[in-house]
DNA sequence: GTCTATAACGAGATAGAC
DNA sequence: GTCTATCTCGTTATAGAC
């Protein structure tokens, strides 16, 4: 085998792979995740069911790329955003990644009910999912320790004696160079977010908040002030 | 036809559509909301399909009386919740009424899926909803109020410019005897709320959180303090 | 080795005739 | 209201094309 058609097989490949998961996503806006059926996509591609076996083991382990590729989607995103105000102070930072991963929920909100949106009945997510599940996270964790090392940011109220032992472990599994008070509240601010996003997209403030990017912002804005972000 | 016979129609026609309800609740847990289906339901009670729709014209009104049972199940648990501490400090009021909105979250979690997690593909809640689904929030709000009228509480900060008009207009619509700093911080803690409720529900805390009681009680309490509430 | 197609399984939904 | 014929689905075994 020379090395040009095995690339080119691989380049077929990686296009197949492609085209059967842009598919499945086209699927997944019009019917949700639950209702994903392999027989659709194959369908829909002019192929025969069984042949998407050779690039998805199983309708769960296509619904596991999709989630990955979600993940990554906004994970990228996020970085992206994040990059072009490296330099900026702390809280411009912070917002820029809630602005980030909102205006991708906004674009995407078929893939973010995925990721975020209730389980899919039956599906249970792989830990594989874990790396891509944790960029923006780790982006926000990334944000409050550079501020700490500057030696801007406020200290943070004591924690209260029963959360104590359990915000030393999560500061020790996750960032072991932060206080605990940080970390607990790092994780409750990282799913808030996620509330304020998800309330948006889902239709919850439907009628209730009508300009919602200042809003947003301002809400943003308040958790970065809540982790010691200035 | 005698009052007796009117009576005992009434009551048949009401324990019938328990059933049915109770039924969709299994299936909803089983399947999700997306396959609900009206003939399964009917199949599972030993009817047939276009007896249902004495009870339910579509699967659509099934759904949504489905979905004001949940908003009504929260809103009275938060109720209960916060009627047994009502003359307690409003931090401690504000405090339970998550606590109880969690502890329903996670004892109804297809409810709760049903209520906040991803839209269900082709329905579209009507406003009839609307009145069950603000159950929560406006317990929130009363809180607020009350701890303001009793003169506790702390000033917010100044809303940023761009935000101040349409705070104004929420305050206008749904507490016009807050300041609109406060509407706009009560609105925004009320979405962190169901963000950190959710998290735990759908799975996202799994490995990363594992004290969840005491986690959870810490960023309620933080939520209370920044509508004000001391 | 890599892929696609045919055919089939068991289970479940559905539409329409009766 | 019941029954039946025909659809869907995920998945697998198998055979053959490149």
């Amino acid at each position: 085998m020379s090395n040009t058609a095995q690339g080119a097989r691989a380049r077929a490949r990686i296009e197949v792979t492609a085209a059967i998961k842009d598919e499945a996503r086209r699927q997944l806006a019009a019917e949700g995740a639950a209702k994903l059926s392999l027989r659709a996509v194959a369908r829909a591609l002019g192929m025969v069911s069984s042949a998407l076996y050779r690039y998805f083991p199983s309708r769960d382990d296509l619904l596991t790329a999709l989630i990955i590729d979600a993940y990554d989607s906004l994970g990228e995103s996020a970085e992206t955003a994040h990059a072009a105000v490296a330099d900026a102070d702390p809280v411009l930072r912070w917002v820029t990644v809630c602005e980030a991963a909102r205006g991708w929920a906004l674009a995407h909100p078929h893939e973010y009910a995925l990721i975020y949106g209730s389980p899919v009945p039956g599906y249970s997510a792989p830990d594989t999912t874990v790396p891509a599940a944790s960029r923006v996270g780790l982006l926000l964790i990334a944000i409050v320790r550079d501020a700490r090392l500057r030696a801007g940011g406020t200290e943070l109220p004591p924690l209260p004696d029963d959360l104590r032992a359990e915000a030393e472990r999560m500061a020790a599994d996750f960032a072991s160079d932060l206080p605990p008070e940080t970390v607990a509240v790092l994780i409750a601010s990282w799913s808030e977010l996620f509330g304020l996003i998800g309330f948006e997209v889902f239709g919850q403030f439907h009628r209730l908040v009508e300009d919602r990017e200042p809003f947003f912002r301002h809400a943003a804005t308040r958790l970065a002030h809540g982790v010691g972000l200035r």
